[in-house]
RNA sequence: GGAGGGAUGGCCGAGCGGACGAAGGCGAUAGUCUUGAAAACUAUUGUAUGUAUUCCAUACCGUGGGUUCGAAUCCCACUCCCUCCGCCA
C-alpha cells in the first residue's frame, strides 16, 4: 500500500506511475473521498471532544443540574455513534480502492508492457554445445528420479516424486545455500507455511493473486506460495532500530502454488509445479540503503548460480511486467538446452515500504519513526535448479555428469 | 479433544464504571553533585492521526462487537499464552 499522503502532496509522482504501469484509475475519484473522508473525520472528533468534557461536567454535576446535562449528552452520543459510523464507511470504501494501487516504480526501471520488454543486463557462463539436447524428465525418468505419472496418480497433475541422488542433490544444495547466506548475515529460518489471511494482504498477494493460493477453509489458514509471506511478517507491528538494520532471513520452505490459469504452459517435468522447495532471502532495510541492499541481494543469486556452473542472463523487469507491490526487480534465467532458451529461476524484488506499510513495520532512528523498506529474493528453487543442472550437464549417452567443483557442492558425480 | 487461570506502556506491576494515557518500581535519556565513575537527587520517557505544528484534539490497556451520558474497569465472541488430563512426530 502507498501513502495516502501521496494524493495531496505529491499527484504528479502518482500519476506518472500509473501511466508507467498502463493502469487507468479515477484519481479524481480518490481524491474527493480521501478529502470527504478526512473531513468527516475532523467533525466527528470535534464532536466527540464535546461529549467528553460533558462527561466530566456530568460527573461533578449537581444532582438537580444532572438531568438536563443527561439529556444532552444522550443526544450527543447518537451523533458522535452515527458520525463514527460514516467515518467508518467512507474509510473502508477508499482504502478498498486505494490498497489495489500498485507500488511506485523506481525510475531505474525500464518502461515497457509486457516480458519482452524486460531490459537483458547481461549474460553469463558458457552455454555448452549440446546436439539433440533431452528435457530433465526425459533423463531424470530414465535414471528413475522422478515420477510424475505416479504423481499424478496419487495427486493429480504437476505434482512429482524425487528419488535417490535428487534427494541427496536438493539437501545439499539447501545446506550449502543456507551456509553462504549464513555468513552474509541471513539468518537461517525454517517459517510456518500455513498463515492466516493476514500475512498474505500484507505481503499483498492478497486481494490481486489470491486465486494462486491454497486455503484450508475449515481452519482459515492458508498455504504460502513463498517463504517471503511468514518472513516478511515476522515483524510485523514491530519498530525496530535503524541501527539494527539491514535484519536479514534465509528461509526454508516447502512452497504451494496452484498455478491456475496455466493450463497448457510448462507441461513437462517439475518445471512449473504445485509444489517444491525453495531457499528465500529477505530483508528489511533502512529506506536509504535498499537500493544498495537490492544489489547485493542480486549478487547473491549471481554467486550461487556461478558457483553451479549454470548459464544465465539477469534480465531488468520493465514497467508494465513488475507486480504490485515491486518497485524493481531483476529476474535470473537460466539456460535451459531443451527450450534452447532462458527460462526464470530466481527473481528478487525491492517493494520499498509497499509490504512494510500493510505489515506496519517501522523503524526509529533519533526519535523518528519511518516505514522502512523490505525485498526479497530467490537464493534457491530447488526444482529449477534442479533442471538447470540435470540439462546443462547431460551427456549423449543420457546420463548427468558435473564438474569435480560441481560435485563437490551438491554431493554426486554422475547421475546415471 | 476436556478442565481451569491469564493478556495493561521498553520490562515488571496496580487499577475492576467518572479528574486514567493509565499509580508504583525497573530500565533508558538529560541535569545536579564528583578529578572521573558509582551512589543519591531532579526532570523526561509509547504509537498514530488531524483543518494541530514546540500548544491542542482524537484513537489505542490482546482483537472485534455490545451495555452506558461516560468503559482499562461490566457483558458477548474470538485470538494468543500458562497449568492439569488425554492423544501424538
Amino acid at each position: 500500500m502507498l501513502d495516502p499522503l501521496l494524493l495531496k502532496n505529491d499527484l504528479d509522482s502518482l500519476k506518472d506511475n500509473l501511466k508507467r504501469r498502463n493502469l487507468d484509475v479515477d484519481l479524481e475519484q480518490l481524491i474527493e473521498l480521501d478529502e470527504s473522508r478526512r473531513k468527516l473525520r475532523f467533525e466527528a472528533e470535534k464532536l466527540r471532544a464535546d461529549q467528553k468534557s460533558l462527561g466530566k461536567d456530568i460527573a461533578n454535576a449537581e444532582p438537580k443540574e444532572k438531568d438536563a446535562l443527561l439529556e444532552k449528552a444522550s443526544q450527543i452520543s447518537e451523533n458522535v455513534k452515527k458520525l463514527f459510523d460514516e467515518v467508518e464507511e467512507k474509510d473502508k470504501v477508499f482504502y478498498d480502492l486505494w490498497v489495489k494501487i500498485p507500488n511506485l516504480i523506481s525510475s531505474t526501471s525500464p518502461d515497457g508492457k509486457t516480458d519482452e520488454d524486460n531490459a537483458e543486463i547481461k549474460q553469463v557462463g558458457d552455454i555448452k554445445n549440446i546436439d539433440n539436447p533431452k528435457d530433465h524428465l526425459e533423463i531424470a525418468e530414465k535414471l528413475g528420479l522422478i515420477d510424475v505419472q505416479k504423481a499424478s496418480e496419487v495427486s493429480g497433475s504437476r505434482f512429482s516424486y524425487l528419488f535417490g541422488d535428487l534427494v541427496k542433490i536438493e539437501f545439499n544444495l539447501v545446506s550449502w545455500a543456507l551456509d553462504i547466506l549464513s555468513s552474509k548475515g541471513f539468518t537461517p529460518t525454517v517459517p510456518p507455511v500455513l498463515v492466516r489471511e493476514n500475512a498474505l494482504y500484507g505481503t499483498g498477494f492478497f486481494p490481486d493473486d489470491a486465486e494462486q493460493v491454497y486455503e484450508i477453509p475449515n481452519d482459515d489458514l492458508y498455504l504460502v506460495g513463498t517463504s517471503e509471506v511468514p518472513l516478511a511478517a515476522l515483524h510485523s507491528d514491530e519498530i525496530l532500530d535503524i541501527e539494527n538494520l539491514p535484519i536479514r532471513y534465509a528461509g526454508f520452505s516447502t512452497c504451494f502454488r496452484r498455478e491456475a490459469g496455466t493450463y497448457g504452459k510448462d507441461t513437462t517435468g517439475i518445471f512449473r509445479v504445485h509444489q517444491f522447495d525453495k531457499v528465500e532471502m529477505f530483508s528489511f532495510c533502512n529506506p536509504e540503503k535498499s537500493e544498495e541492499e537490492h544489489e547485493f541481494i542480486l549478487s547473491i543469486e549471481e554467486e550461487l548460480l556461478q558457483a553451479l556452473e549454470i548459464p544465465y542472463r539477469v534480465v531488468d523487469v520493465c514497467a508494465g511486467d513488475l507486480g504490485a507491490s515491486a518497485a524493481k526487480k531483476y529476474d535470473i534465467e537460466a539456460w535451459i538446452p531443451s527450450q534452447n532458451t532462458y527460462r526464470e529461476v530466481t527473481s528478487c524484488s525491492n517493494t520499498t515500504s509497499f509490504q512494510a506499510r500493510r505489515l506496519n513495520i517501522r523503524a526509529k532512528s533519533d526519535g523518528e519513526t519511518n516505514i522502512l523498506h523490505t525485498l526479497n529474493g530467490t537464493a534457491i528453487a530447488v526444482g529449477r535448479i534442479l533442471i538447470a543442472l540435470i540439462e546443462n550437464n547431460q551427456t549423449e549417452d543420457g546420463k548427468v555428469e558435473f564438474s569435480d567443483a560441481v560435485a563437490e557442492i551438491i554431493g554426486v558425480k554422475i547421475l546415471g
